[in-house]
RNA sequence: GGGCCCGUAGUUCAGCGGUUAGAACGAGCCGCUCAUAACGGUUAUGUCGCAGGUUCGAAUCCUGCCGGGCCUACCA
């Protein structure tokens, strides 16, 4: 294999009972930043999401809507990936549950864990609501006047209801999984997560009913069909699926363990406590890293179906560019905190950060450059200390990125690269390149050439999270294709290269003129 | 009930024991004119949720209270 680092990262696999909004879409968005990083950075990248399509619910709603549940599944399954045409995700793969390879990945984790002991045949009882579909502890329900037990969010009437369920002896993986907490510090994110996944843990754990019976659509239980296996254990296994499991000479191999599997906050559970587990119960590493990241609200209010006030990603990117969307996403709020989605704000970030800091940069510099140096990078002379204080301010962006990529703390990698182009805001006023012009046109080149040398650099880091946009300024300076890794990172700006000329790249955003009505 | 976070300028947040509490956005004023009415400089605003305590010294540590959010397992 390639001898280069690898870098595998994971995006939770959407349940396809619902329409993608702003929550999916930035969950990916922070992988697809993290992959796109370190490919240019010179790592061996996997980057996977998909679909998570069995259960209970895919059957019933397929029903529903009068068809199987395959081709209901591959109807919503579609909307998901049209997403990743929408955001400008780079995965490497769409995975499916339904898909072949993932039933046998499953089944042999399956019998790998018959094999360790830790699965065996035993009878899941408890009060069932049928409306809700769901379980409930007898201490969340409740006998009322009529003698009825009811539970759950609307009180429902609950039935005491027994079936057989293979059972997962997670009861026995508390303390391994506290030492395996203990001896990786990092392995949950951010650390209220750790904390709370800990406290859970030692509160003591059950066994996990691991099969149902109560439907079919899903993968069945190796030598005893009857049994469908619990959706998670089936969900969790694509991580392993997609590297070739239980084929360990797959090429893909070489990426387990997964380097960060980012899961939204309500899942943390099954990330960090089922899934080490049934990893190790398997002989398996389980991930380096699970990174929970928050909710978002709209304008200050939840989500909900019945406000209808999920933010839909097509219909933004298409108002305010997929970039600029991007961008807000990732800077507005720290990756793991929840966030608000607010239209001001957004139209905040865009104006100020990107049309008036970045954008406005790029194109006072490049038309100066355009008018005034013959469209070419322009001749480099000698270098003041206020030339090197800012280039050595953009050399020392990428080792700043860097870290921060590392800990999913994309805010701080963009507040850093702002820093940069703030400062080089500063500097064109100091250095005043437009009276130059008449006193030392020289001096004046050297200026712009170190202009141009740091929004390369600046931009070479911009390019995971904003690629369209990125690789537009780029093709101004005219860095070819090949120069644009972070291998290249030092190869300065050649004075001489012919420049095509500049053009806006994040116009500022005007709130259309309200229609007359 | 138990546990975990959080509450700092209009807004989003940083600071987490030590000089007059910071940044960005927004607001006012000044400058510049290369640029996308952009850029730079500058000013202003805060009983650092409340009340106690520890300390020479607390936004920062401890306790209590108030307010907000989350977890407390088998729908996913």
């Amino acid at each position: 294999m390639s001898g280069r680092n690898t870098f595998y990262t994971t995006t939770p696999i959407y349940y396809v009972n619902d329409v993608p909004h702003i929550g999916h879409a930035y969950a990916t968005l922070a992988c697809d930043v993290m992959a796109r990083f370190k490919r240019l950075d010179g790592f061996d990248v996997h980057f996977l999401t998909g679909t998570d399509e069995h259960g209970q619910k895919v059957e019933k709603a397929a029903d529903a809507a009068g068809m199987s549940p395959q081709a209901f599944t591959d109807k919503v399954s579609q909307s998901f990936r049209d997403l990743v045409g929408v955001m400008n995700y780079s995965p490497d793969n769409f995975i499916r549950t339904t898909e072949k390879r993932h039933y046998a990945s499953c089944q042999a984790l399956w019998e790998k864990l018959v094999a360790s002991g830790d699965i065996y045949l035993g009878k899941y009882a408890g009060w069932y609501s049928v409306r809700d579909e769901a379980f409930y502890a007898e201490d969340e329900t409740t006998v009322g006047p009529d003698g009825k037990r009811r539970a759950g969010p609307v009180n429902n009437e609950v039935e005491w209801v027994e079936e057989p369920s293979y059972f997962f002896k997670l009861s026995a993986w508390g303390d391994r999984l506290l030492e395996f907490y203990e001896k990786n510090p990092r392995f949950i994110a951010p650390e209220s997560r750790r904390n709370e996944v800990i406290s859970f843990v030692k509160g003591g754990l059950q066994d996990l009913s691991v099969s149902r019976t109560s439907f079919s659509w899903g993968i069945p239980v190796p030598g005893d069909p009857k049994h469908i296996m619990y959706v998670w254990l089936d969900a969790l296994t694509n991580y392993i699926t997609e590297c070739g499991y239980p084929d360990e000479s797959n090429p893909l191999w070489r990426f387990w363990p997964a380097d960060v599997h980012v899961v939204g906050k309500d899942i943390i559970r099954f990330h960090c406590v089922y899934w080490p587990a049934f990893l190790m119960s398997a002989g398996l590493v389980p991930p380096k890293r699970v990174f929970a990241s928050g909710w978002w609200t709209t304008e200050g209010q939840k989500i909900s179906k019945s406000l209808g006030n999920a933010i839909d990603p097509v219909a933004v990117t298409q108002e305010f560019g997929v970039d600029p969307v991007r961008y807000f996403l990732l800077r507005e709020v720290p990756f793991g905190n929840d966030g608000d989605f607010q239209r001001r704000a957004l139209i905040g970030r865009l104006n100020a950060d990107l049309a008036n800091a970045y954008g406005n940069l790029c194109q006072r510099v490049l038309s100066i450059v355009a008018k005034n140096c013959g469209s070419v990078v322009p001749p480099k002379g000698t270098l003041t200390d206020e030339d090197n204080a800012l280039l050595g301010r953009a050399k020392g962006l990428l080792a700043a990125v860097r870290a921060e990529i590392d800990e999913q703390a994309f805010h701080r990698a963009l507040i850093a690269i702002w820093e940069v182009i703030a400062d080089a805001n500063r500097y064109v006023d100091a250095q005043a390149p437009w009276a130059l012009a008449k006193t030392d046109p020289v001096r004046r080149d050297t200026v712009m050439w170190v202009l141009a040398e740091t929004i390369r650099r600046v931009t070479l880091l911009v390019q995971p999270f904003m690629p369209e946009s990125a690789s537009k300024i780029l093709e101004q300076l005219a860095v070819p294709q090949e120069a644009r890794a972070y291998v290249a990172f030092d190869q300065e700006l050649v004075p001489g290269a012919a420049l095509p000329k500049p053009q806006g790249v994040f116009p500022r955003y005007v709130e259309p003129a309200k229609a007359a009505s």
